[in-house]
DNA sequence: ATATTTTAAGATAAAATACTCTTAAATCTT
DNA sequence: AAGATTTAAGAGTATTTTATCTTAAAATAT
């Protein structure tokens, strides 16, 4: 469902929104070499995908010695549909699940009663969801994989 | 979500489930190239996919003159996943969002406790849902695409 | 028997996605 | 000013998915 440059990047934000929020890191620029290597992700490809969170605004970076990126919205407001959208794009809540072209209650296909409702759902769950919600699983679960 | 194989096969087993009903057309086999053409998808590409589903027993398949494919139970025996299963496999379900190794309650990412809900609920739909049901939308909605 | 129709199977080609590399630009340190 | 560090950008490579083609095998029809 997320691309695999999706799922890193939501890991990575994440991260960097969780770092950010302890005193040594604070307004901090983080490396993205120390990310990709914390988070067990190719350097290359992270620091590609960021170019994106980047442009999009979610994040700031800055280039040199102690450069790297740092989030440029609190963790309450930068929304897993926000990566999601600017990484993967939002086709995926809005196509129909068998491919046709148009999807809508007017002219639905032979499932879109069923899958529209779902679709709607994971939307939903995915714009509730903000980098805030994933940090208080972090401090709540204690084998908790970041 | 779904691969284009396995959104191609699904309308084509609802396809043919619902031609199948027909005084005209019970117990016999369909050509794989009249249904590519009536659903518009390419022959090559379903006559390739559809050996899965003939191995894995959800269609009977018969070579030569007035030969093609028909189920092997009634649209009401076969459910989307069984298809889904067969054509994408179910990794899908078992799978961590953010690309973790293993996925459980008991060792989740930061967003599990969201996600696994909604890819329950998701599975649920797939495991719920027959062909039949997708018949009765197609006799119940006037302007339903198939 | 021979020719025709149709699926099976494997090879090939094209397109999309995932991933890596190289060079440049910006910034900092000395 | 020179050198080191770090991201930006675009090119390049690899892998996976999608789509097509070719040949074979099976069944029917003549
Ligand atoms: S038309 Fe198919 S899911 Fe909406
Ligand atoms: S561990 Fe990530 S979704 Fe279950």
């Amino acid at each position: 469902m997320l691309s695999a440059a999706c799922r890193d990047s939501i890991r990575a934000m994440i991260y960097i929104a969780n770092l950010s929020k302890k005193e040594r890191y604070k307004n901090r620029f983080i490396s993205i070499y120390k990310i990709a290597r914390d988070l067990g992700l190719s350097f290359y490809f992270l620091s590609k995908n960021f170019q994106k969170l980047v442009k999009a605004g979610l994040l700031e970076s800055h280039r040199g010695p102690h450069g790297g990126v740092k989030p440029l919205k609190p963790p309450s407001k930068i929304r897993l549909i926000d990566i999601v959208t600017v990484i993967d794009g939002i086709d995926f809540f809005n196509n129909c699940i068998l491919g046709f072209e148009e999807c809508s209650d007017e002219n639905p296909c032979t499932i879109h009663n069923l899958w529209a409702d779902k679709r709607n759902q994971i939307l939903n769950m995915f714009e509730k969801t903000t980098l805030e919600d994933a940090i208080k699983n972090i401090e709540r679960f204690e084998n908790i994989k970041v």
